[in-house]
DNA sequence: GAAGAAATTGGAAGATTTTGCAAGAAGTTT
DNA sequence: AAACTTCTTGCAAAATCTTCCAATTTCTTC
């Protein structure tokens, strides 16, 4: 690979992801660290990014990007970690569904080398994959639900009963020994047919769900196939929930 | 094979990837890195492509009416003026559907205070007003065209025949007496579909557009109620037009 | 059609650039 | 302040580029 190509290849990869290691992007153009140093020292100088202490962070962030994304650090780390978490669980070439929400949107980033087929009703995650041309993504059609970005309303719950899918990637409001709950009521039927639509469940939760109960019932622990946290997560429902036949996967 | 022929083969070759090493393109056209040198040294002179350490680099990537970049700064006054102008002619209230392209993407930028309904197939669009909470936006389903940020497919045609709507915002890849072209083969169904959609059909092509004929044809004149351009248009062909009924606004 | 001229091609040697590593400097965290 | 990570700098190895040369092909001229 040549040393324009590279360059190119960390700036979109940064476009992307806003914020970047030095390994990660080491690993990602297949380059040694020194290489990417000394490559995104001449990219500083172009203007189009920004080092930093261990990496490098984009410096005008594309600006039809969604504000949740960007001004998301609640909990940055721990979703990020889940992200990489639920990706690891993905085998290529499977198709897979992503729900909408802060903590999936985590997933899709790290789901671009598994080369699955993914189907979303997320503007984000769609925005995410709509340079790669590796991959196929699907979108959901639907009315915009304003500030989150999601594609909701009967053609986006159409869209979904028409398509099946290996695995659905979802989020949820909170999580309990009685199920998964959401607060937005727009967003179950959607869940559902996400649900009915998919072979595998995974919830992706981040510590703060665990025990809350959230005005709507989405569905049952039985539906549930794996859930993915962080560490912080309480070790005793993790306990009781893998005592009822879920899966747990704890993301360090 | 002749010098020209490879030469050829060389450029088309880039125009697919972008980048390519040496080998890559010794390989690709069967001779030895030598000749691909001396070959990339020639081309480089005819400002086709940028020698890099290791390969070549398009010049002008390939820049049409639909591949889409937010930096996109090619006739960006021009483009702003149609927005603008075509804005103006969108009643509060009506509903609008929006085409891909980046002429149409100014549009959209100017109809937020209109608050119409909108409908698009163009993720730069849904991306634009996922943030207004004043209008609605529907979103039609498919999947999306690598780096043009377009819903492409069945999904998409289907929306966009169960919809109504009072104006069609389009763009076009060449304008001519005999009618709009499109270069974008998986769009024209898609297009077709959203004009048979609307009541009221606007095309906004921007002067490099006049006398072009792209690959496909889209429509003949006859389907068009308006067109949008700006002040280079070539003034005998404006007056054509609007000789064969077609209205005409000129953007300042 | 043949001999010579001109251009093209593939390869090799030396110059140049790029890359990866290591040691010390600078910054960050505990 | 100590332990740790990350950054800079210098250097040797590797890759790539330029320049030159011989072999081949194509063109011209007779």
């Amino acid at each position: 690979m040549s040393s324009e190509e590279r360059q190119k290849r960390i700036e979109t990869y940064l476009q992307k992801m806003e914020f970047a290691s030095l390994e990660e992007l080491a690993k990602h153009v297949n380059a040694s660290v020194s290489t990417v140093r000394r490559d995104l020292t001449l990219l500083e100088a172009t203007g189009t990014l920004k080092r930093t202490h261990g990496g490098a962070r984009l410096l005008a962030p594309a600006t039809d990007e969604f504000v949740f994304s960007a001004r998301d650090t609640h909990q940055l780390s721990e979703k990020d970690a889940i992200g990489r978490a639920c990706a690891a669980l993905i085998q290529p070439n499977q198709s897979v569904i992503i729900d909408a929400g802060t903590t999936t949107y985590h997933v899709a980033r790290y789901l671009e080398e598994k080369t699955p087929h993914i189907i979303t009703n997320s503007l984000p995650v769609a925005n995410h994959f709509a340079g790669a041309n590796r991959l196929e993504v699907v979108v959901s059609g639907g009315v915009i639900y304003p500030k989150l970005g999601v594609l909701v309303g009967p053609l986006a719950v159409e869209a979904f009963t028409k398509i099946h899918a290996d695995v659905a990637i979802m989020g949820g409001g909170g999580i309990g020994l009685d199920g998964v709950y959401n607060s937005h009521g727009l967003l179950i039927d959607i869940q559902r047919a996400m649900i009915n639509a998919a072979q595998k469940v995974i919830f992706c939760v981040d510590h703060t769900k665990f025990g809350r109960q959230s005005v709507l019932a989405l569905c049952p622990l039985e539906t549930i196939d794996i859930v993915v946290t962080d560490s912080n997560a309480p070790t005793d429902l993790v306990a009781q929930l893998r005592e009822r036949g879920v899966e747990v996967v704890v993301a360090s």
